[in-house]
RNA sequence: GCCGAAGUGGCGGAACUGGCAGACGCACAGGACUUAAAAUCCUGCGAUGUUAAAACAUCGUACCGGUUCGAUUCCGGUCUUCGGCACCA
């Protein structure tokens, strides 16, 4: 027998795959379709890492299986390649980002297909050719039409000292991570989308799909709906500050107010001001902070009060503080805040600190000690005409009042906020606008997209934070569409999750150049049936691309409201030592040096056995062994087959309970026990010593969606016909799963005492009166008194005694 | 801090809907084959105790408590680790 060669014939089977074309996606409606789909990587600089590959064999699975099953699947692979990386790379080595772009994404290609999975490459996307984000400026512009794209104020993070915008993620303690200057928040004018119009839509129409429930949880609790009230309260200079609340009950607890440092009434009054100068040098504080830096809880309370202006609580007319303080915040809500400290810890800790009143105003808790927060069944107390009431009466009962005196209305409240889309990089797509001083901003004409990102000397952003397409003159400065007159181009480009918002639909047709993808083929192939990627994309890449496409579908270009109708989750691979992956930590693997050494389907074997997928899972390299060790043993296999029939009751309910599992197993990505089930069954295959050439053949197309190509070699060599993936996957029977007797458990007040072996067709009774008839059951007893005998067919029998 | 998860042998993990804890694999130990080693094959493998051994007993699923005939699974609380927190992707 010829020893098994992972490397000869991998390559020999992507070949003939390639050539085949064997998973090409056909657009013949008359066929059952099934999409699958994956993240898209980022194509880094570094190449893959064994990460990458635990999804998409996933999927590769699920596509495989599917097809076997006969179905039209679609399982496509592209590049989400713009982005912050490639462009900090570009600027250090001097290479134009398209180069590094097109590098990476050719390393990651091959690295890809050397593992073998089913991609139909024809239809590679990449968010970065001008023909794709023709599409993705069309989208834009769509938005823009519709009133869901505008300009607004928002702070971007502004190292002092290199005189550049970063991301969060470069700011690093508040210091740049780059240089270790200062890093401030400085206000921009940026295009944002409207995805707050979408909330309400985008929390119900949950419930028309199949997500994991920690995936609709997290999307839920992100958008954060609340039910609630704004309250005006008036101020001693006879202006209105409103708040938003969701305990309006509690308002008479209310003892002070607290502001945003950005509140736009400090500006508007500060003639009347006394402390002026604190409060500048406040807000100059708060603005070094990031949003998630100043609501932090355990953070010492800071702030200042204003003197000069008091506010008055609408309810019982006391003259109450007005506060700035870092932890409001302008963009949710109002940005201004009642602060009850007898009901709410973070109130209760800022007025301990500053000795403000507190005032109980529910009766239960200890308000001298903590604020008291369980107030849901309480009773209202010190609280006028809304005492002794229950606090669900108390809070309807004061909200109608408010509502009549038109002091406050209901309002439904999100946490929410819009997506700030501008971003001031070189490397994005550009923002298809054009300022015209007549007519303000005017969209670019349809027929001129794609703007093509253009060439510029320089990727480093201008000194005063615009985007460095801005110093490029003569692409700047263009006409109006409108009216003609000079004008001005958008020089910020757009976020990179606008071109991984869409990409799904251009799988569908990705060389249409007359429209993102035609009306029938996407009315075909959507929804994606199966959509798997991290956990952390749940709240940003996931929202925005179903928002995304509710938009597209009542701007009538889509068919379902929804895009993906499954979504499911896969843990992260961490390195030897537990910790993630990274370079800095010298942990990463490389999956090509696995492939080199013990072969793809070794790894791809690995990384489904590996564990729990949902769940992450420590890389070990020692562990990848016993998957190639099992490959052999499964190469060898050859050596024990016979022609000729033989039959054996045990091997049968062996093969059906197998095929059993490892189907549910792999529909419900429990790759690790169908693995394992197969790993037992090869073992009993080999304690019998030989085996028939059907029990071989139903076995190789079961693990052929995890190992394609050993399976494919064997079926070729035992010369079983054509390509294994054209053949049907084998069925069970639940009857013949069922073996005659079976091992059930006699316990003693819930302890097992002993195990005992009865036929399996016995109900309760028969099964109860075979135990108690046996000797062993008669010694186990004899000293008790029995109380109860507890039967579970099949299982146990639970003796309950007393001595 | 907030939101979402997880915690089981030396290690990765398994256990359907409350019913035998530790499937499958790694590591390790002993044996077979070999001049030898590697590879391969066979056997054992949670801890403690009684024991020559078989066998038996006790403990054991992060920690504390509860419900139940019976809890890794359900409930209350605590601790630890991981993901996200809106310009990393």
């Amino acid at each position: 027998m010829v020893e098994y060669n992972p490397k000869e014939i991998e390559e020999k089977w992507q070949n003939i795959w390639d050539k085949e074309a064997t998973f090409k996606a056909s657009n013949d409606k008359t066929k059952e379709k099934f999409y699958t789909l994956v993240e898209f990587p980022y194509p880094s600089g570094q190449g893959l890492h064994v990460g990458h590959p635990r999804p998409y064999t996933a999927l590769d699975i699920i596509s495989r299986k599917k097809r076997i099953e006969g179905y039209n699947v679609l399982y496509p692979m592209g590049w989400d390649a713009f982005g912050l990386p490639t462009e900090n790379y570009a600027i250090k080595n001097k290479i134009h980002p398209r180069e590094v772009t097109k590098n990476n994404i050719a390393r990651f290609k091959s690295q890809l297909k050397s593992l073998g999975f089913s991609f139909d490459w024809s239809r590679e996307v990449n968010t970065t050719d001008p023909n794709y984000y023709k599409w993705t400026q069309w989208i834009f512009l769509k938005l823009f039409e519709k009133g869901l794209a505008y300009k607004k104020e928002t702070p971007i993070n502004w190292c002092t000292d290199c005189k550049v915008g970063l991301a969060n993620e470069e700011v690093v303690n508040g210091v740049c991570e780059r240089c270790g200057s200062q890093v401030v928040r400085k206000v921009k004018n940026q295009w944002m989308l409207k995805i707050t119009e979408y909330a309400q839509r985008l929390i119900d129409d949950l419930d028309l799909v199949d997500y994991i429930e920690r995936v609709k949880i997290q999307q839920k609790n992100w958008i954060g709906r609340s039910e609630g009230m704004e309250v005006d309260f008036k101020t001693t200079c006879n202006d209105i500050l409103r708040v938003y609340t969701t305990r309006p009950d509690t308002l008479f607890g209310a003892t002070y107010m607290v502001i945003s440092p950005e509140h736009p009434i400090i500006e508007s009054k500060k003639g009347l001001i006394k402390n002026l100068t604190a409060i500048y040098d406040y807000r100059e504080f708060a603005s070094k902070k990031s949003d998630f830096e100043r609501t932090e809880m355990a953070k010492e309370k800071t702030g200042v009060m204003i003197e000069g202006i008091k506010a008055i609580n609408p309810v019982n007319g006391n003259e109450i503080s007005i506060w700035i303080s870092d932890y409001v915040l302008m963009s949710y809500g109002t940005g201004a805040i009642m602060a009850v400290p007898g009901h709410d810890t973070r109130d209760w800790e800022f007025a301990r600190k500053f000795k403000l009143p507190i005032v109980e105003v529910v009766k239960g808790g200890n308000i001298d000690k903590e604020a008291f927060t369980d107030i849901d069944n309480g009773i209202m107390i010190n609280s006028d005409f809304i005492n002794n009431l229950e606090v669900k009466k108390a809070k309807d009962k004061i909200s109608n009042w408010l509502e009549e005196k038109a002091i406050g209305n209901r309002k439904v409240n999100y946490k929410l906020r819009d997506w700030v889309f501008s971003r001031q990089r070189y490397w994005g797509e550009p923002i298809p606008l054009v300022y015209c001083k007549k007519c303000g901003w005017v969209a670019v004409p349809e027929k001129e997209l794609p703007i093509i990102l253009p060439e510029v000397d320089n990727y480093e952003p201008t000194d005063n934070g615009e985007s460095p397409l801005a110093n490029i003159h003569e692409w700047v400065n263009t006409k109006c569409p409108k009216c003609g007159e000079d004008g001005k181009r958008e020089t910020d480009t757009m976020p990179q999750w606008a071109g991984s918002s869409w990409y799904f639909l251009r799988y569908i047709d990705n060389e249409n150049d007359k429209e993102l993808a035609s009306a029938e083929n996407l009315e075909y192939w959507l929804p994606i049936d199966w959509y798997n990627g991290g956990m952390e994309h749940t709240t940003l890449h996931l929202l925005y691309s179903r928002f995304w496409h509710k938009f597209l579908f009542d701007y009538g270009i889509l068919k379902q409201p929804e895009p993906y109708a499954k979504r499911t989750s896969h843990g992260m691979i961490l390195g030897e030592n537990n910790e993630k992956m990274s370079k800095s930590r010298g942990n990463v693997v490389n999956p090509d040096e696995v492939v080199d050494e013990f072969g793809a389907d070794t790894l791809r074997m690995y990384e489904m056995f590996i564990g729990d997928f949902e769940k992450s899972v420590p890389w070990i390299n020692n562990g990848v062994k016993g998957c190639r060790r099992f490959l052999d043993r499964v190469w060898k296999m050859q050596g024990i087959i016979y022609e000729g029939e033989d039959y054996s009751k045990d091997l049968e309910v062996a093969m059906h309970k197998t095929i059993k599992k490892v189907s549910e197993d792999y529909d419900s990505m429990k790759f690790n026990t169908a693995i394992a089930t197969l790993m037992a069954l090869a073992n009993t295959f080999y304690s019998k010593g030989k085996i028939n050439k059907k029990e071989i053949e139903t076995f190789l197309i079961l693990l052929n969606p995890v190992a394609p190509h050993i399976t494919e070699e064997l079926w070729e060599k035992l010369d079983l016909g054509e390509m294994l993936n054209k053949n049907n996957w084998p069925i069970w029977d639940d009857e013949k799963t069922i073996e005659d007797m079976v091992e059930i458990v006699v316990q003693l007040n819930g302890k097992v005492k002993y195990k005992t072996k009865i036929s399996s067709d016995l109900d309760r009774k028969a099964m109860e009166d075979t135990i108690i008839n046996e000797e062993k059951y008669k010694n186990l007893v004899k000293d008790f008194k029995v109380l109860k005998i507890i039967t579970v067919p099949g299982k146990l029998v639970n003796v309950v005694v007393k001595k």
